[in-house]
DNA sequence: TGTTAAATGGAAATTATTATCACTTGATAT
DNA sequence: ATATCAAGTGATAATAATTTCCATTTAACA
């Protein structure tokens, strides 16, 4: 809970240095992000704040998405269904593991991914900018039947 | 050459194997799919097709590309602008490095993926089924200014 | 050839996202 | 504190990509 009051105030911080006002719906729409509980999409932050909001506007959520994307506060995770959620607790391209069947998504630890990326600068004479890496499959509790 | 009529008929038996009817419109489509030069778009094999085939319809184009990717005989490729293109040539899981300037894509060759799978499934006791791998950056003709 | 289920073309429907615009408000200077 | 004004918001319209619908056509097989 620190950590994601921490993450707010430095989405907040980066606003404020661009010159961003912080109104009410932009500081909800932040909250959740920071905090990024099972990487949640547009409509999931819609619903939310809306609980408690009701005048919030699905468009609202969608500019703030794009201007917190574009200062690299949130990460989009696009899925091969064509939907999209947002990680903003940690923007920084890392891989995810995604159950297929009960979507939830992991973060594993991959320390070759480094390794990885300088041998395909090497392979390709590309200059890497970005990563994109997703495993699909069933997790334990699903494939337990639990799900 | 050789290689991409093959490819084609690997596809055709396939189709015909699961009671696929093969039209002219389809085979067209079949035809640059298993090529997949640069990776084309629903756009780009219509405009292709329409070249000798005027009354191809974009339908058409999606239904076939459904029906492909079903039967495991084409890769969509989805990128984080939201547009999809397509690999019928090699249409299972693998890396992709792309150019964000001059959208070209190359197929780089990663021994050590498949020993990643293998960490991630030890590490977050999932079952993994598939993945996606894509690295962005830019390539060293658009590096020298040449794009 | 005749039959029939599958495929097609064209248009309409759907879905996710972006743009528009009149109105409101947060941040700054006074 | 209050006035000012650029930036932000809500509601809706517009856009774009994809899917569905339906009447017509056609490939496959008897």
């Amino acid at each position: 809970m620190a950590d994601h009051n921490q993450r707010s105030d430095t989405i907040v911080r980066k606003l404020r240095e661009n010159g961003h006002k912080i109104t009410p719906q932009r500081l909800a729409i932040i909250k959740i992000l920071a905090k990024s509980e099972g990487h949640p999409s547009v409509e999931d932050i819609h619903e939310q704040i809306r609980a408690d909001f009701p005048t919030m506007s699905l468009a609202t959520v969608y500019r703030n998405i794009v201007l917190l994307k574009s200062l690299g506060e949130v990460l989009e995770l696009g899925f091969p269904d064509g939907s999209n959620r947002y990680d903003g607790n940690k923007p920084a391209p890392h891989p995810h593991v995604i159950c297929i069947r009960c979507k939830k998504i992991v973060d594993p630890v991959l320390d070759s991914l480094d390794e990885m990326k300088k041998e395909v600068a090497l392979e390709t004479d590309f200059k890497i900018l970005n990563h994109r890496l997703d495993f699909f499959g069933i997790c334990s509790s699903c494939m337990a039947g639990k799900g």
